[in-house]
Formats: C-alpha cells, sequence, structure tokens
RNA sequence: GUGCCCAUAGCUCAGCUGGAUAGAGCAUCAGAUUUCUAAUCUGAGGGUCGAAGGUUCGAGUCCUUCUGGGCACGCCA
C-alpha cells in the first residue's frame, strides 16, 4: 500500500506531469527487493508514455530517469535508476524524516480528517434472541464494530445499532414449544440453553408433526395482535437473552448507542405499508401482498403475509425509513451475512421505489458463512460453537503457553498471578478477534480450533508480542540512561530501518481503504507487515548499541511503532499488555 | 432451472486503479539465543494462479464460455 498524498509522492508527481503533459496520471508502485545494497521506496513503469511517444519503454525510463537525475535535489532524491522499463527513485532521509516529524505526536494524523462530516449508522451484531451467541455471531459484530472505530478515528460521526431479532415467526415457534414441551423452571434452569433446547425440539418435531408449525403462526399472530400471554412469554425470553448476551458484549469490549430490537418497529409497520400502498407498488399474489420487483430483476418482495401478519423485510423498510428519519445518517450500514444480498437488494430497491433516492448511501456490508468441519452451522439443527466457549478455552491456551515461557524467563520479568491471569485475557481475546478480521470478510471461514489456538505467526498475539518487545525496549533504553528526544531522528542507515518507517508512512492510507472498502482486513494485513518490518529489523540490529545520535533515533522511531502498532490493534478492539 | 459469490503452494490466505522473477503464515526440513523477550528471525523444498479462448506492448487481475464448490430464489429471519 503506497500513500499518494504524501508530499515527496505529489512533488514528484508534478514535476513528471511537468516532464510530459500528454500523461494523463502518473503511476507508481512500490518498489521490488532487488538484490541490492540499498532498496528502492518508489517504482515508476514507463509503458504508460510508450503509446504516445512511440518509443520504447526503456527508452523513456532512461531520459525520466536522466531529468530526474537533474532535479535530484530539488525533489529530495537520493537515488534514481533506470531499469528496464522502469525508474526506480530512492528518496533522501531527510524527506522520509520531515513526513515523520509531521505525525509523530499520532501517527494516524494524515487520515484524521478524511470522513469528517460522515454520519454512518450501522447496524451490526443483532443476534436472535433466545439464541445462544454462536461463533458465528462474531463475525458481525466484530466487522461491525470495526467499521465504527475506523470510522470514527477518520472523523466519522458514528450510530451504533444492535437491532435484537426479537420478533418474527421463531417467537411463535418457541412459544408453542415452551406450551408442549417446557415450562417455567425448565427455562429458569438455565434460560438460554434450555430455550435453544425448546428451539431445536420444536424444528424435532416439527418434522414429525407439520400442525405446529400451523401452531406456531397463530402465536405469532397472536403476539402482534398484543396476546396478554404471548406478550408475557416474549418479554420474559427476551429479557433472560439480553442479560446473557450483554456478558459477552462486555468481554469483546463491544456496546451500542441503541439496542432495539425488531419489535421496536412494530407499530411503524402500518405506515410504511400504507406508504408502499399509496406508491401503488402493493400487489396481491397468491393470497400475499407483495412489491413486484420483476423489472428489476428480482424477485418479488413479500411485505405482509397472506394471514395478514408482516415480516422481515416489512420489518427492515419500516427500521430503514425510521433510522433514516431519526439519524439523518450519510450512510446507513448492514452488517450481515452474504446469505442475506438478495434480501437487501429488495429492500433497498423498495425504498428507492418508495421514494428514498439513497442509492450508495444503503450499504450492505456482508461476510461469509463459518463452517465447521461438519458444513455449516445452524442454529436451528444444534451444531453450534458457542462464542464463550471459544474465548474460554483461547484463554486457557493462552495461560497455558505464559507459565510454559515463564520457566525460561530471567526472575525480574518474571509475572504476578494476577499479572498471568490478565495478560492470558487479552491475548486469548486478540487471538480471536485477528483469527476473525484477518481474511477478506466476504470469505468463508473454516471454524478450526488448531488454527484458532495458534499463536503464532501471522496471529493476533503475534502483533501484540511485538508490540511488548517494542516497549520494552523502551524500557531496557531507560534502564540505560539513554537520552533521546522529538529531535531525534532515525538516520535510516540501513534498510530494515527504512522500510520500517515505509509502513508506518504508509499505515494512513491502509485505514482508509479499509474504510472505504468496509474491509477491516485491509488493516489486519497492514499490521502485520507493520509488525514483520519490526522484527526483522529488530533481530538485524541491536537497537541499543551503537552511536548516541544513531540510538537516540532508532528510539524515537520504536516509539512511533509502538503507538502505531497500540493504535491499529485498537482499531480491532485488542488492547495490548506492556508484558507478556 | 435462474441469479449472486468463490476457485492462487499440502492447508489457511495476500496480491491496491492491469506492470519487473506470483508473496506471507501454518505444516515439513535445516539453521540463529554468553548480546535489546525465540509467541521472534534466516534459509530450503513446495505453483501449468480451476480449464479454454479473447482484449492488450503486458493478464492472477479485464471480457466470453466451460468445470467444480458455496449461497439465495414467496408466506423463516
Amino acid at each position: 500500500m503506497l500513500d499518494r498524498r504524501l508530499t515527496y509522492f505529489s512533488e514528484l508527481e508534478r514535476f513528471i506531469r511537468e516532464w510530459d503533459e500528454v500523461c494523463q496520471a502518473v503511476v507508481f508502485q512500490a518498489a521490488p527487493d532487488l538484490e541490492n545494497e540499498k532498496s528502492f521506496d518508489l517504482a515508476i513503469p514507463c509503458f504508460q508514455w510508450s503509446k504516445v511517444k512511440k518509443l520504447p519503454p526503456a527508452k523513456i525510463s532512461e531520459a525520466l530517469a536522466a531529468a530526474l537525475e537533474l532535479a535530484k535535489d530539488h525533489l529530495g532524491l537520493d537515488a534514481v535508476e533506470s531499469l528496464n522499463a522502469y525508474v526506480n527513485i530512492r528518496f533522501r532521509s531527510d524527506i522520509l524524516q520531515r513526513e515523520l516529524a509531521a505525525r509523530e505526536d499520532d501517527p494516524l494524523r494524515a487520515s484524521r480528517e478524511a470522513l469528517a462530516g460522515e454520519r454512518i449508522a450501522i447496524d451490526f451484531s443483532s443476534p436472535n434472541i433466545a439464541k445462544p451467541f454462536g461463533f458465528g455471531h462474531l463475525r458481525s459484530t466484530n466487522i461491525g464494530a470495526a467499521i465504527c472505530r475506523i470510522y470514527q478515528s477518520l472523523g466519522a460521526e458514528v450510530v451504533r445499532i444492535n437491532h435484537l431479532g426479537d420478533w418474527g415467526t421463531q417467537f411463535g415457534k418457541l412459544i408453542t414449544a415452551y406450551k408442549h414441551f417446557g415450562n417455567a423452571d425448565f427455562v429458569k434452569g438455565d434460560p438460554i440453553n434450555n430455550l435453544y433446547a425448546l428451539y431445536v425440539k420444536f424444528h424435532e418435531e416439527e418434522q414429525k408433526d407439520p400442525a405446529l408449525m400451523d401452531e406456531a403462526r397463530e402465536w405469532f399472530v397472536k403476539l402482534e395482535q398484543g396476546n396478554e400471554e404471548a406478550r408475557e412469554l416474549w418479554t420474559w425470553f427476551r429479557d433472560v437473552s439480553f442479560h446473557e448476551f450483554k456478558k459477552i458484549y462486555d468481554r469483546l469490549g463491544v456496546s451500542f448507542d441503541y439496542v432495539t430490537g425488531e419489535s421496536f418497529y412494530n407499530e411503524l409497520m402500518e405506515a410504511s405499508v400504507s406508504l408502499i400502498e399509496s406508491k401503488s407498488l402493493l400487489k396481491e399474489s397468491e393470497g400475499a401482498q407483495v412489491v413486484d420487483l420483476e423489472s428489476y430483476g428480482m424477485p418479488p418482495c413479500l411485505i405482509r403475509k397472506a394471514d395478514g401478519s408482516t415480516l422481515y423485510a416489512t420489518r427492515d423498510i419500516a427500521t430503514a425509513e425510521y433510522r433514516m428519519k431519526t439519524f439523518e445518517p450519510t450512510k446507513l450500514v448492514y452488517v450481515v451475512g452474504s446469505e442475506q444480498k438478495l434480501h437487501f437488494r429488495q429492500v433497498f430497491k423498495v425504498l428507492e421505489l418508495m421514494g428514498y433516492p439513497w442509492g450508495e448511501r444503503w450499504v450492505h456490508v456482508d461476510f461469509g458463512l463459518i463452517k465447521s468441519d461438519q458444513g455449516k452451522m445452524s442454529t436451528r439443527k444444534g451444531n453450534i460453537i458457542l462464542l464463550e466457549d471459544v474465548l474460554n478455552q483461547a484463554e486457557e491456551r493462552a495461560l497455558q503457553i505464559i507459565e510454559e515461557k515463564e520457566l525460561t524467563k530471567p526472575e525480574e520479568r518474571r509475572l504476578t498471578p494476577a499479572e498471568k491471569k490478565e495478560v492470558a485475557k487479552l491475548v486469548g481475546l486478540g487471538a480471536v478477534i485477528f483469527f476473525d478480521l484477518k481474511a477478506k470478510r466476504t470469505k468463508d471461514i473454516i471454524f478450526s480450533w488448531e488454527d484458532i489456538l495458534n499463536f503464532e505467526g501471522d496471529t493476533g498475539p503475534y502483533l501484540q508480542y511485538s508490540y511488548v518487545r517494542l516497549g520494552s525496549l523502551l524500557e531496557r533504553a531507560k534502564a540505560e540512561s539513554i537520552k533521546w528526544s522529538k529531535a531525534d531522528w532515525p538516520l535510516l542507515a540501513v534498510e530494515e530501518e527504512r522500510d520500517l518507517v515505509r509502513h508506518i508512512l504508509n499505515f494512513p492510507a491502509a485505514v482508509e481503504a479499509a474504510a472505504k472498502e468496509f474491509e477491516p482486513s485491509v488493516i489486519s494485513h497492514e499490521l502485520l507487515e507493520l509488525a514483520g518490518s519490526f522484527n526483522r529489523f529488530y533481530m538485524k540490529v541491536p537497537i541499543l548499541k551503537g552511536e548516541s545520535d544513531q540510538v537516540a533515533g532508532r528510539m524515537h522511531l520504536i516509539e512511533m511503532t509502538r503507538k502505531l502498532l497500540r493504535q491499529g490493534l485498537e482499531l480491532f478492539g485488542i488492547q495490548c499488555p506492556d508484558r507478556m
């Protein structure tokens, strides 16, 4: 990732444009690792001029290199080289230092105002009441929470909404199952798991006795009409469920501005249906009321069932109207699995036909399924992995590793039992969150205990460990009375050092790209590269040894790297221990 | 059947608006710790980028077709 807004890029670009006015946009790319003593910061492919100039790219490369050579001092270049069809460029150290200095207090400064004025309302997590919080729910929760933090860090205003699935025929099913197979004491014993057991039981029994489904539908009609018994049971199920969810959210460090279930929008639905009707969009079909979307290449959107009750789409339409009016967001985002792509396309289209020409402002941020080895996880079949179990196991594994490492540590670095527990908590959580955010969100994730409990390589703990190493360097420097100030800059004498600086300077561009694509994994990869770059530097160079001005500059670089690593991980809700 | 998504090393994945010899991690093997935390780093092996055409000076990337897999397609959410 290159940040083309860096002033040294833009100055170079301006020069090249003046050099050749035909050129539309200058293409830059990261320089490859050539087997040279000194690496390049940037490469310019010269094919882009070949056609208009009617010259082979290698000739153009030579000419451009010669022109740049003459302007070397002015542009702050250290080396210019023409190699085949490319011009490779290396900037002077002071040019990179100047950029570092501009953001030394805040490595993300360059992008802080990038989304100022935006207000996004984002619907994420949104679990179904009366079902345990499975590992699958982590995706929406994690991706959504990360997007919130990313947008906030770019200056946008964020409205976090947890749209609980607390309405619909599933509650008819639950009430039916409760009446047939359950009782109050059973539910009180272990509310969420036993409600879930009833739900699974319903689906088993329904196979044998289809009449149960009719009964479930009836109960939902009653619930929607305000039947007292149905209401009471529903309220109870809802309360005990949310109590359990709250524990998970606290553990993940996720919070919401609004926790409003689908039921909240119940009363708004009639108005939405009326509006749809007044626009002559509604038509009857097989007893139900639908909006025909055939001319948009989609199947019809069901608004009202034959029995008069509403559907998922109806509620989402009413909900969207409410959010647009209440929050007046510049974007209304839904973090929901990709199996609902068609649903959102339909809902957005109906809203558009209703007179809300929002287009790009509605966003469905979709993501892949979490699959177990046995295939898709299904709450209905009961083969679900609980998030709580995953978090617990990860913490246990972390603790186990910490205990092993303790034995090899010198006395003064050992942790107290309380510290071990705290570190295990952060590391376990870091491992799980990062595992989930590492791959591009649209990829399906295959759940594997082995992968999730591996703390080496491209993992959260690796990043946390790198942070700890950086902190350890600073501590050590302090202990050895090494002094440095903000006036000390890295001299970039070794390639590893320069590479690290490049990663720091390009990081803000990655955060912006992540926001634009609603894709946290862009940041995951940038974090891994940042940490990898630092670790290579660390292994190659004895940072605390050497000339005092060199050490001072490097310590300043270490400080900045540490800060950026922490900021980056915070975007994912991953905290860093000071020692581990 | 129709639509959408996916296919890169044994496994999990990067690959930014098309550009140099397709890169990481895991696993395997070989190394590095009297020196700043080895949850690290270095190296090796491992690839017809699912297949075939096309566009282009240039295709993992764009277009078409095909194959394989996933998801969705009216009274669930």
